[in-house]
DNA sequence: CTGAAAGCGCTAACAT
DNA sequence: ATGTTAGCGCTTTCAG
């Protein structure tokens, strides 16, 4: 690997020429800035971005961090983000918090000690309020922390459109199905939009609510939803009432919908509306809110560079949901 | 942030005690190596590791180039990737390619420029002899380059091992389908071994294949494969001694049996094989030829810090991959 | 228009 | 056991 006094010698000039000229700085004679051109070809010259780092205080590193990555939410935010980062000179230095509180602490301490121009989190802590006066840039991706600013998809909005698109297929006597989340976890807005939407149609909504073991299980051992799939069946054994159902997320609808015990049940004639809008979604043609999440990758890697840049970044940006229809809730209930 | 000054100016050492303190290298006094490590929570002091690696010259990064991180078998990849490299102290710069040659060049020169330790690559290059002699440590996964180490998963067992999966099913005249690929894609090796397996048992096997374009339009404008489904309908029409099918990729297959076309017709009645072991094969129940997604990645990232550490690599790592049986050889053909 | 030299934060001889 | 010092590859005054 040559370096830059490589190329200075190699073209009889000083380091600082060539400094001027990978950098467009200063006047060039047209000669010397041919000359040294030529030589850093020659000698496959990249310069060292560490140094250049070191020196100039200032990296082009964001540092993502992520509960999980394989998880079709997540990657398609990792995918929208490296491309944003690549289109604005950025590289991206990926990191998985494993759903962990301490780990997301260790990943964050680990990436200002390399020095990442900034970060994109999607924190798992229960009290983010430690982030407040964090000294590295941060922004935070589908999750509102006092003093950062945040992207997030309207779900308030979301609820409310799952909640009308139900309505329109019929419905009178709703479910809710989701998991138990945290107040401070976004989804919980988009039960709350949900539960608002109902109210304000004088429907009386249930809801039936896991909890994150009962989520676990179906990760490890109950891949398909087993469980969950007995759970939900039993409650509509129990409410015959109820005339739709809508499941928070389109992973647990899917697993809801291909469980075995499904097919020849109740469940199987219920419009059904699911949330995030994934590709699975498409495929078993399910109703959705669309979550527009690569733009909500996008979005932030704007703000956290404006932020680098030391200008001036709103504090929440809520980007628009998208009610998909498919056959879901079309087929004629 | 302070620096390795500000610890040794306020424990009242030298920094070269610092540094020795930090890379537990010499012998230290208890008493100052307390003082030291005292003074460093204080100032909340972490080394800067750009300036170590500019330094050592070695860093701890990993670079990782793949086509596309939204798609089920690099995500996968990608967690296990992240997961080993944190596991082994290092941290993951990823890159996308885009499925451009160009692009791919770009990140290497990129990934080199930002001295990362090694490279991990899934290429997409036709001609990838270009990096037999590669400066920097480098692996590549699903795909045999000659000169460097790879981590591939078995292809040809896996390609006879649906075979076999569809003859115990009962199928005599197996179809393979799938996307026509070139022949240094390791992919191009389990259509082999189905055609090898169905020859060794005296059965005719016919093929479909689609082209990359093909493809893309499933991508882009028929997310939900109806354009493929349109032709494996017609082709089966045309056929109609076929009496099972080789998918040779699981979301391919997910695409074709969500398909609308494909409820009432012959499809839905015959034997199926994926292949990738996806989480989508699990929803609809497709048996398919799972691939140890994230050994290869852990694999990978033992190799290439293998190969970073100086240490012998075996060129070729050839692992394993596991037949899942599930209702579709299962329906009673 | 170009060069010399200091220094970014750290490590690694070489001293003591 | 600890300190001094010379760089790693680069940028950036300051001179000329």
């Amino acid at each position: 690997m040559s370096t830059i006094k490589d190329v200075a010698r190699e073209a009889g000039v000083s380091v600082a020429t060539v400094s001027r000229i990978m950098n467009n700085r200063g006047a060039i004679s047209e000669k010397t800035r041919k000359k040294v051109h030529k030589v850093m070809k020659e000698l496959n010259y990249h310069p060292n971005e560490m140094a250049r780092a070191l020196q100039t205080k200032r990296s082009h590193i964001i540092g993502l961090v992520v509960p999980l990555i394989d998880y079709s939410f997540f990657s398609r935010l990792t995918d929208a983000v490296e491309e944003a980062c690549y289109d604005r000179g950025y590289k991206l230095l990926l990191c998985k918090s494993n759903r962990q509180q301490e780990r997301e602490l260790e990943m964050l301490d680990m990436l200002q000690a390399n020095k990442v121009a900034g970060i994109l989190l999607c924190s798992r802590m229960g009290d983010a309020g430690i982030y407040a006066d964090y000294e590295l840039p941060l922004v935070s991706i589908d999750r509102e922390i006092k003093g950062i600013p945040s992207v997030t998809a309207d779900n308030h909005s979301g609820g409310t459109q799952a909640a009308q698109a139900l309505i329109n297929a019929g419905c009178r006597h709703p479910l809710l199905f989701g998991i138990d989340v945290p107040d401070y976890m976004m989804m919980s807005l988009r039960y709350r939009g949900f539960r608002d939407a109902c109210a304000g149609e004088g429907l009386d909504c249930s809801e039936l609510l896991v909890t994150m073991d009962d989520m676990k299980e179906t990760d490890e051992a109950d891949a398909d939803g087993t469980l969950l799939a007995d759970k939900l069946v039993k409650y509509l054994q129990k409410h015959p009432h109820i005339d739709g159902i809508f499941i928070t997320g389109d992973m647990l609808a899917a697993k809801l919908i291909c469980a075995e015990q499904m097919a020849g049940s109740v469940f199987s004639e219920l419009p059904i509306v699911g949330y995030d809008g994934l590709e699975v979604a498409g495929l078993l043609k399910l109703t959705t809110i669309a979550q527009p999440i690569a733009a909500m990758g996008e979005c932030a890697v704007d703000l956290l560079i404006r932020k680098i840049d030391g200008k001036p970044v709103p504090e929440r940006s809520i980007l628009p949901v998208e009610l998909v229809e498919r056959n879901s809730t079309l087929k004629g209930c």
